[in-house]
DNA sequence: TTGAAAGCGCTAACAG
DNA sequence: CTGTTAGCGCTTTCAA
């Protein structure tokens, strides 16, 4: 029983009671929410308390009032770089708020996810869903119970925070359509994934809108290997450019090219999503509609906050973020065909 | 009071004792530690207990038997790259001995990660230290409450998994002299940093038994911007090798490099440590001294568990890591000096 | 094996 | 503002 720990007793509510000459109540309430009360008598248990190395014990504080202090990420694949920044983010908001940070990583398994969220959603005050592979209706069922807010997917009923991944992929056609390229090959990602098909979708209505046409290669797993996979089948297509579904694709399919001796950006434009850690230094630099990795975390984290502190989640639209072109060196105007040259470097 | 949650009250030990018709310790019973009970009794209960959607309440039974079931890993700082493989196999292994993993990240301030420290301990049954800023004092002071692992740094009387710097850097040094390289420029990290001095001091020793020079220019902040910025000052060295000490300062080191016009790895080879992610597409690829990241984590982690439950840590010498060098494009045999010559690409 | 009872450390009514 | 008194949900003696 007790406080487990070699040697390490940590000093409880009572001791410090005992210590100071007061009741057990009176030292909880020196430390407890609202302005922590502020009598002599405060000051005096709080000084002993420091004394006695006194920490409160937030299981302890937990069963009571419920007020667990931590937040659960549960993540598909936290494997994908695509979550590094936004981890991040989330962390350092949970911490400017006051909350500790659960990670819990689903590994692509439906399975998994449905564990680890059954698991942590007793424990903690907040839920945050990273690309959730459940069922919208598994996932409203877990809203249900605790304060959830869906990153990086729309789920009826239920708040998220997500890329504004239409007016980003405008942004890329336009961009594409500027340097002269009047056909975009899009290599897709997993067939599941609510981003891909939005992206999609997103992609052909501005290849619309600018006169381009659109092709699709795919499903491919998103991954550096699924890119390189895909640089055969996006030949096949004969186009001068190619947006992927992210980054990770994107740089695959940029090494898969390079193998097959066609060149980026001069044979064919490459365009990714989501400007992930590396996407600046792989070679050539990437140009890509980059997501506001930090800022999604940041804003998924505030937005549970709030309404774990009661306001009721304002459930109507996702929560967009804008996502911003960043033109490196993938892309490039287009010219009338391949053909072999005296290679230089992209200087 | 009770379980928070709009709607969704979790049934209690109480509701399912009433439901099945026993007493509350029979229901515990039924799903206590060893071997979970197997007579018809506890069967029934577990049916009833699933048609109810009961789950034990994790803080609540903390608080009787200490075992919360999490383990904390406080990081100096979570944005290093360094960390994403190790988190990830930290997670996996957590996962797998059925602990949630609690994520902090101290943002390379002592003060915050003393503040983290102190806030996780008594949430946990351990206690994991990435790269740990504190003074060994206080890293102790926390191991006597807590079951802790040290990740990549050692520190006296508690247990430590580091990578085994000083064989990894014999075969960078190797691998250099057999390219012809006999004089090595050392762009150091952090000053604080353990690795940095280990990884120096291998690098004299290696260096000394391969008769090689070894200079050292530094310290600089592990980034990719600290690697462009101490571009300048390697060329003044005039070295043909330069070994970074982590892979980000390598390829911001590359880049800057770049920019001055002198190529990697015809005027200079280079050589980083770790090998994380990225490393393996930046350009060139990077020749580095991988660490076992997801091995590090996994086993930090699986010594934390074992201490856990109840061996007595054997804190002798640091659990090492084989590290292996990975050839890349980044080096290559040297040539007598830089020249100006058609650029080629590297193939 | 089961039921009854006490208690983990803290909080939240109540009175005083 | 302070002390008193019940619990939060679960585990763990101790008898039966």
């Amino acid at each position: 029983m007790g406080r487990g720990g070699r040697g390490g007793e940590l000093p409880t509510i009572y001791d410090v009671a005992r210590a100071a000459g007061v009741a057990p109540s009176t030292v909880s309430r020196a430390f407890s929410r609202p302005g922590r009360v502020k009598s002599e008598t405060a000051e005096k248990i709080r000084a002993v308390a420091a004394e006695l190395g006194y920490r409160t014990n937030p299981i302890a504080r937990a069963l009571p009032t419920g007020r667990t202090g931590m937040i659960a990420m549960v993540l598909s694949d936290i494997t994908n770089p695509f979550y590094f920044e936004i981890i991040r983010g989330v962390e350092a908001a949970a911490a400017e708020a006051g909350y500790t940070l659960l990670l819990a990583d689903a590994q692509e398994s439906v399975q998994l996810e449905r564990e680890a969220v059954d698991r942590l959603l007793p424990a903690v005050e907040g839920l945050l869903l990273g690309t959730s592979r459940m069922a919208d209706s598994a996932i409203r069922m877990a809203a249900k119970q605790r304060p959830t807010v869906v990153l990086n997917r729309g789920v009826a009923d239920v708040p998220s925070v997500v890329p504004d991944n239409a007016s980003g992929t405008r942004k890329a056609v336009e961009h594409l359509h500027v340097l002269g390229h009047r056909s975009i090959t899009y290599v897709a990602g997993p067939e599941a994934s609510w981003a891909d098909g939005l992206r999609w979708r997103s992609l052909r209505d501005a290849a619309h809108a600018f006169d381009t046409k659109v092709r699709r290669v795919g499903p491919n797993p998103p991954t550096l290997a699924g890119g390189a996979a895909a640089a055969k089948a996006v030949l096949e297509q004969q186009t001068s450019a190619v947006v992927a579904y992210n980054d990770l694709l994107a740089i695959g399919l940029m090494r898969g090219l390079a193998d097959a001796g066609i060149r980026v950006p001069q044979h064919i434009s490459v365009v990714g999503y989501d400007n992930i850690f590396g996407s600046d230094f792989c070679s050539p630099p990437l140009t890509t509609v980059a997501s506001p990795l930090r800022v999604l975390g940041v804003s998924a984290l505030q937005y549970l906050v709030v309404q774990i502190k009661g306001s009721r989640p304002h459930t109507g639209e996702p929560i967009m973020l804008p996502m911003q072109l960043v033109v490196r060196g993938s892309t490039a105007p287009r010219r009338v065909a391949y053909r072999s040259r005296k290679r230089t470097s992209p200087a």
